[in-house]
DNA sequence: TCGATGTATCGACAGATGTCAATACGACTG
DNA sequence: CAGTCGTATTGACATCTGTCGATACATCGA
């Protein structure tokens, strides 16, 4: 499962990503609504913006645990999340694995909802 | 009940929203949170899309429910949670609700999230 | 190889969420 | 005033979601 979303901080030139002048599809809401889902909870929006505020703008799981209060599996669960939307990346080195805030991410699906 | 979101387009000046060089707190992650969740569900993307799409911009529930494929009382539903997120305006005029985008909020959301 | 450490997965459970049918509310029309 | 039309609310239900404890997996050090 996990199906990679076409939706990345490159957002491909072709001007407006939807169906402009237009509005989405079934399918495109569903793509757009998976970026914003996982942003939906509280949770989740601490994670990045802990990850986003890091000194190296990267952070290991380790050093999330503790600042938003939860078990370790719990918050491995919500970076999985982050990651299957495409707002966070994985690397893993060595024992630890480290996460990413993916750049534009978040504003392209913004962009594709409402093109301006 | 339905608190009314401090988040709203016309972000307040102080340049950043949130505590600067730090990471959102859990009460200004609740708020972005709820503003993501609104957005979160496939039909709720559409809503907004397509009212955004509309000729004037507007569109009351009667024009919306055939488009989604879902009953009225699912679409109202809907509609208020919209509305409640800050992401969209009701109006009532004569019988009929009319319904805009509220430009801006989604990208205050999202700029508060990950100041740049 | 063995133990320790960081992370992911599994199973379970309470609570939240999306949907509908039925119904109530409000505003126009005759 | 009574009927009609558009919308909102209520109650119910199946499904999804966030959380945890237990456990498996992977990597490093001795």
């Amino acid at each position: 499962m996990t199906t990679t979303l076409p939706l990345t901080a490159d957002t491909t030139g072709a001007c407006c990503g939807s169906v402009a002048h237009g509005a989405v599809d079934a399918a495109g809401a569903e793509q757009i609504a998976r970026v914003f889902k996982a942003l939906g909870d509280p949770t989740r929006v601490r994670l990045l913006s802990l990850i986003a505020a890091s000194d190296d703008h990267e952070a290991c799981i380790c050093d999330l645990t503790e600042p938003v209060g939860l078990t370790q599996p719990t918050v491995s669960h919500h970076m999985k999340l982050l990651v299957d939307a495409g707002l966070a990346t994985r690397e893993q080195r060595g024992r630890w694995a480290y996460y990413r805030v993916v750049e534009g991410a978040l504003s392209a699906a913004a962009q594709s909802l409402v093109p301006r």
